[in-house]
DNA sequence: ATTTACTCTATCGGATAAGTAGACTACTGT
DNA sequence: ACAGTAGTCTACTTATCCGATAGAGTAAAT
């Protein structure tokens, strides 16, 4: 289950790629566009600073922006960085892998065998979509051509 | 995350298909082979009869043993019944849409796409593997042949 | 009748998610 | 220099759920 926190994260993400770069938007205006309560996404884009995918300014005419170019900001990141690990079970990740107590070998193991399957699944799509790509993907699903930079 | 009751449904069904059917187990053996805690897997247990999934013989020589051929077990199932949906978000799930209430138009956002891939991988490699084609799968990696029926 | 083993309800501690409050700091335009 | 603007940070609340345990009850078999 995605978390809120993750799923407002993208949508942020979303709306500040859409965003002329080096125009900043405000984090109240950012959401009552996206409808998230104000001071829960304000949390949210700290977060998406500190590690470095934001980047703000303060005073008037301030707010946040991407701090890098939406072709190379991942929904993995984003994800894992709310959410943890995206495996099922720690056995099963690549990322913060940890082994069962409860399980000899896990090599032999069905629940271990079967994760690892829907974890590869699940980061082959989402360390494979950009910002940028699910920007293109939404726009022609709009029936509209992405408006030239 | 799977749950603990997922996990510990998908070892101990897979723990009944390697067992000659019409032989029951008894919840405290079964506990004992797949390292669970015995009141938490009786639980588990009366779940999974109550699908259907499996059945139950009282008194001495008494125990659970599965319901239908293992083949026809997909753990698509047992992950739905103890987790919920597949889907990360309820407005990707198949089997339990839920509109989100902070989304004027779904088809133009950028969560439920992405989220709608991940559930579609999620579900074709689940609602793929029955207990009977995991079984196999562990014995190979075992390097033993699947022993006769 | 007694033993064996499943059935059912209740309970509990701890963790986490989602959201809120409020004080503080820093930048910027005039 | 100094408002006023906007981000920064810490703490808290509240509700819900997960994992697990306890114990009384019921049905079957010998």
């Amino acid at each position: 289950m995605l978390s809120k926190k993750a799923k407002y994260a993208i949508k942020a993400l979303l709306a500040l790629a859409d965003q002329n770069r080096e125009e900043p938007m405000r984090i109240a205006d950012l959401a009552r566009a996206e409808q998230i309560p104000p001071k829960f996404l304000e949390l949210i884009l700290l977060g998406l600073k500190n590690q470095g995918l934001l980047r703000s300014r303060k005073g008037k005419g301030g707010g946040y922006l991407l701090a890098r170019d939406p072709s190379e900001i991942y929904l993995g990141q984003i994800v894992r960085m709310f959410d943890g690990p995206l495996a099922p079970v720690p056995c099963a990740s690549q990322t913060a892998y940890m082994p069962c107590v409860d399980c000899r070998n896990e090599s032999v193991c069905g629940v271990h065998l079967a994760m690892k399957e829907v974890r590869d699944a699940t980061a082959r799509i989402l360390d494979g979509t950009s910002l940028a790509s699910l920007r293109t993907r939404v726009h022609q699903a709009a029936f509209l051509a992405v408006p030239p930079r």
